[in-house]
DNA sequence: TTGTAGGCGTTATCAC
DNA sequence: GTGATAACGCCTACAA
């Protein structure tokens, strides 16, 4: 392997002459600096990045950790992370495992993005204590390297159930997501809360996990004690998808008649089942551009706060109005 | 940061003897080496990974590249590989994205795995010319350092051709993928041999590229001249959930009665669609896990051969039998 | 059994 | 402007 030695005795110059000359500086001649990116180039020298990080301590990388590689649900969120580190020299790389913590620990990234539930706070805090910064996307946690950028599940929990009322529900169903999920927890707690400042409706809750197979399961369930039309509210669009299938296939009741739904994160899917999928709205691209943002922040010392990514309500023929008695 | 430099301190011997203690060389007494585990335990000492790989030039990482984040059908194929290199004490790192290509320039991984059209064949040679090694799972190349994991995507294509043919049909579709797409073009090259050996059919070819609304597109032609019981096959199953969604949607048209449909990749979905849709298996575990080992085999120096990831067919009520007049 | 010394490829601080 | 020289953290002969 070519490195700056070889080009160096090439060049008939010293290495740190090279040094400089690859990387920029004003203190060597144009000439000197033009011969010796010629022969670098045609030496096909490549700069070998443990060398650089070791002396540097920064190897120009971010590392995003995920629970498992399944769901297409990440492709576009690792897209705006990747685009926006991409523009400002960064790599990505995509973890998984609880191996590939030895990223963070022996200092191969700069710093983590995490969407991780296999994460516990107390590993999180420690690897912040030993200096590496991360943001995280799952849970609240306070630390001064560790930054929020979390999803206004809240805002739009409330929102769906503020809709499904609005339009005259009054026995309304919510499919929950898997237990240590922060979102599902946060979706969740909103639901309740507007169950409490309603005392009138009639409120179920059915145990899900996220998945689409524990949608058709939920709707199972509530199909089985169907008496008059009701509204559900899946924690997510992958449960709603398989509600829907559900009740398509093995009922007679029609979804946005007898049962109004509206599910959460609107993935492309929710689009195009018919009626359309009432959901709640937000961008995954910019949750990660927004997430890369806020880590280089940090990394260059900017002062920063939690962020929130806002939600918004997508309307759709899955719920319609009703106008029965309660 | 803590370094051996700081536990040789502590205690009382040398750097040389904390390595050696720390890599479980027997050259240490055992009491010394208890001693140095337990004083780097308490000092929470971590390897710096930049500083042991410029030494040992081997980072126990592999990178997989991949085109772009979508599309949930990675997942099995990283998990698979994952799981294989886990066990063996390596880490992935999946990477997508001209920039990412530094990792293997720089000498940050052992070895890659490229799933990632957007490499040409000559960069690839020019980095295995470097001394890097890959195993490629999208092409045909030849290179000492390069061993290729390939579908047989040719059985595969013929079997799907053969079952249709079995079958009685002789109106036959195909709808291709993407140009430059290694799998769709062998898939296409095998359909095209089953058609010359077998003149008495008819033929037509319809534009698609691997993605759902193609699929769509498709339908909606296909569709359009109808004329008699035909038999569709979509080069990927993708492909077949959208123009099965079209067609159901859209024409008076059955599937299994007047259109007879046969996939490729045996996605999850296809199990679920009425009627089932017959396609091509293979698992995806298997052709990460079989790519990894061979990577492994490739870096220690084992002499291998290029391998192949066998296929089967799977029937489905999407194809049902014909007996009129071709 | 343990310590000494040199080097991996870079960058960076100085003199010259 | 350029060139020694010393780090960075770790490994590994080889010497003691």
């Amino acid at each position: 392997m070519v490195s700056i030695k070889d080009i160096a005795k090439q060049a008939g110059v010293s290495i740190s002459t090279v040094s400089c000359a690859l990387n920029g500086s004003d203190k060597v001649t144009k000439e000197t600096t033009a011969k010796i990116l010629e022969i670098a180039q045609q030496l096909n020298y490549v700069p070998h990045a443990a060398a650089r990080l070791l002396k540097t301590k920064k190897s120009n990388m971010i590392g995003i950790f995920l629970t498992d590689f399944n769901g297409s649900f990440y492709g576009d969120l690792l897209q705006g992370i990747k685009d926006f580190l991409n523009a400002r020299g960064y790599d990505l790389l995509v973890c998984s495992g609880p191996q590939s913590r030895r990223l963070i620990a022996e200092r191969m990234i700069d710093g983590a993005i995490i969407l991780d539930v296999t994460f516990t706070d107390e590993e999180l805090i420690q690897y912040m204590n030993q200096g590496h910064k991360a943001v995280v996307l799952d849970r609240e946690i306070q630390h001064p390297h560790i930054n929020q950028v979390l999803l206004d599940n809240k805002a739009g929990g409330t929102l769906a159930m503020e809709y499904l009322i609005e339009q005259g529900h009054a026995n309304i169903y919510v499919v929950t997501g898997p237990e240590g999920s922060y979102d599902a927890g946060q979706r969740l707690r909103a639901v309740k809360q507007v169950i409490e400042r309603s005392p009138h409706l009639s409120f179920h809750e059915v145990k899900g996990d996220f998945s689409k197979s524990s949608g058709e399961q939920a709707a199972k369930i509530i199909a089985a004690e169907y008496e008059q039309p009701s509204a559900v509210f899946c924690l997510n669009d992958e449960m709603a998808i398989g509600f829907y299938g559900y009740i398509h296939n093995h009922t007679d009741l029609v979804i946005g008649e007898h049962i109004h739904l509206i599910g959460f994160d609107n993935i492309e899917l929710s689009q195009f089942v018919q009626p359309r999928l009432a959901t709640i709205d937000y961008s995954m691209r910019k949750w990660g551009a927004l997430a890369s943002e806020q880590l280089l922040k940090m990394l260059s010392g900017e002062p920063i706060e939690h962020e929130r990514v806002y939600v918004s309500l997508v309307k759709g023929a899955s719920v319609a109005p009703f106008h029965g008695e309660a």
